[in-house]
DNA sequence: CATTAGCACTCATTAGCTAAGAGTGCTAAC
DNA sequence: GTTAGCACTCTTAGCTAATGAGTGCTAATG
């Protein structure tokens, strides 16, 4: 459908648009070394890439710039997945510094991320889906206070204080706490809810005499609703990229970046591999003119969490794509490793 | 040295450019029912006063906007403290929706904060000062990996994971744990270096051998310096602020936001009470056009923390100092409340 | 003698105009 | 199929004039 000199342009007026932010002219092009022919011709293409979509005028005299089609053209057939930086080792840098709880390695690589790139990064954690209960823990600070502890296998520590109403006796509370870890050890963290209202709940009462009222509280306090943790990195580069000069168009890209939920269902429904979300394809008006890229990262099969990033349209494809591959197989490597020592 | 008149006609220009954000002419002035003189008089005064350097004109035929020494001025003598809403009762309703542990209590209120007053809210966190060692845990998660867990009177838990190195035995470093639980409980994490390096590596020689090589990786885990923490409230309202237009302006902010050592600076040496910093006042080039107001809140004489917001230096000052002042007291309430019961 | 009316003056802002320049689309020639 | 040539479009920068908000100063006023 594009013959092959369409194709050469498109890419040229592309990338050199991701370059300079500015509109691409024939003339320009048809300077470029790999470009053999008149700005004429060039302008002939261009126009029949302007007919079918893959680019755009600013106004009716001036240079091309791409389309959210045009870079969708770029993505799928330009850039290709084979120029991955293997090897990038962020994550490797990052745990030799003594770092290995997942939390802070993801924490750490999202800041890394963000400074290679100049755009935002958003780790969308591990914890939600294979890791398991190591332990729990209630340490009471006061006759009326006291926290809960929950460990998992992968090292994350929750916690929570919570005051004890009076009618509650806190070795109750210690002894159901014992229990629950008998009996909830190695269990994974999305069956414990099910877990502990199905088999859990009816032992109790054998143990502990009206333990309804102290067995809520605790439920409570433990098992609260996990919301998905989001890692963040560079949260103000956007304020670099010259397209956010305009402090309307900041002020609606953070009104998008600090609403977490809506983030994360963004990320979430993702398939495997490298998934580019260019302007309008995001179902997200605020951020109708960034790119929202984002790869997977998992072991055993089993999707375990997004590593993404957040910029302009104009984005280094290139660059970002292979960046985000490597990343993600390294992250599945560790998590690999990880799993196989424990 | 300030006329009555002066004094009133200085403090009809400062509220009205802190609500418009526009400068004050003397038509405008001579309209308020409160001003009884022509545009005249208030003219020859509007001079006097931007000799003495409370006014400036934006260019030669501009109205007035207040300088830093206005500003200044009118926070010195125009806006008493004694409009103090008591009783505003953040934090009450804060805990009302059951959180209790301190960490939270002051990450919500910041939030909170900054929802009312539309500036950047920080809050300088109280665990640095009064706190105590409640319990030291370590679990092992895999015979080379563990997670140290610390735990203190005001229900802050911190942890660390770390890997365990062949050479030692998880087994020791256990005993030691059991040690340090002993000989640490109720110091003050503030004295916690000390103690352990006077009174208690003394005593561990004779329960565990070689204890050397073990004890030095469990304070690194345990005892890993603490830096100070901020809570953050409305990190993105200074983008609603009129003077913040230019995105340089928010970049500049934000640089200053992000180094939060150098914040912590800044809200550090404070005296007592409410401080008011105004532009150069602040001695940091970043926030030179915005103002600082802090406030500390305490238990006991001791300064606990620091509540503070960030703002334009255009800033609600009557309306921020009586919250601050409100709140601050609201907080050591709380924390007098606490310590009684713990 | 403090206050005020009057008036000339300053400066930002806006609109309208022009010239330059970058880039296009089309046509005719190669 | 490719390209040179050219008329055309639109942005940008610079200039001018008109408008209007606001000032500073002077002289008149109660």
């Amino acid at each position: 459908m594009l013959t092959e000199r369409q194709l050469l342009i498109l890419q040229v007026i592309i990338d050199d648009f991701i370059e300079t932010a500015q509109p691409v002219g024939s003339r320009s092009i048809a300077k470029k070394e790999t470009i053999r022919y008149s700005p004429a011709t060039v302008r002939n293409d261009m126009a029949d890439l302007e007919d079918m979509g893959f680019l755009e005028k600013t106004h009716s005299s001036s240079g091309r710039i791409p389309s959210e089609k045009g870079y969708r053209y770029y993505v799928d057939h330009l850039v290709s997945l084979k120029e991955t930086m293997n090897n990038i080792k962020i994550v490797e840098n990052v745990m030799q510094e003594g770092l290995f709880e997942f939390e802070q390695i993801v924490q750490h690589s999202a800041e890394i991320l963000s400074e290679i790139t100049n755009y935002t990064s958003i780790i969308l954690g591990p914890e939600v889906f294979e890791t398991q209960l190591k332990q729990l823990q209630m340490v009471t600070l006061s006759p009326y206070t006291a926290v809960a502890i929950l460990i998992t296998n992968t090292g994350h520590v929750e916690h929570r204080s919570f005051s004890v109403p009076e009618e509650i006796d806190t070795s109750d509370l210690e002894k159901i706490v014992n229990i629950l870890n008998d009996r909830l050890y190695g269990v994974p963290l999305i069956h414990l809810h099910e877990k502990l209202n199905t088999e859990v709940i009816n032992l109790m009462g054998s143990y502990v005499n009206d333990f309804e009222k102290s067995f809520q509280y605790l439920k409570a306090a433990f098992f609260s609703d996990n919301p998905v943790k989001l890692y963040f990195g560079g949260k103000t580069n956007i304020l670099m990229q010259p397209e956010f000069n305009d402090i309307e168009k900041v002020r609606s890209f953070y009104s998008m970046i600090e609403n977490e939920d809506r983030l994360a269902d963004l990320l979430k429904n993702n398939a495997g591999g490298i998934n580019v979300r260019i302007g309008h394809e995001n179902q997200a008006d605020a951020i109708k003119e960034c790119t929202l890229i984002s790869a997977t990262y998992e072991w055993d099969e089993e999707q375990m969490g997004t590593i993404a990033l957040l910029g302009p349209t104009r984005m280094e494809y290139r660059k970002v794509i292979a960046l985000l591959n490597g990343l993600s197989n390294e992250m599945s490597n560790v998590l690999y490793k990880w799993h196989k020592n424990s």
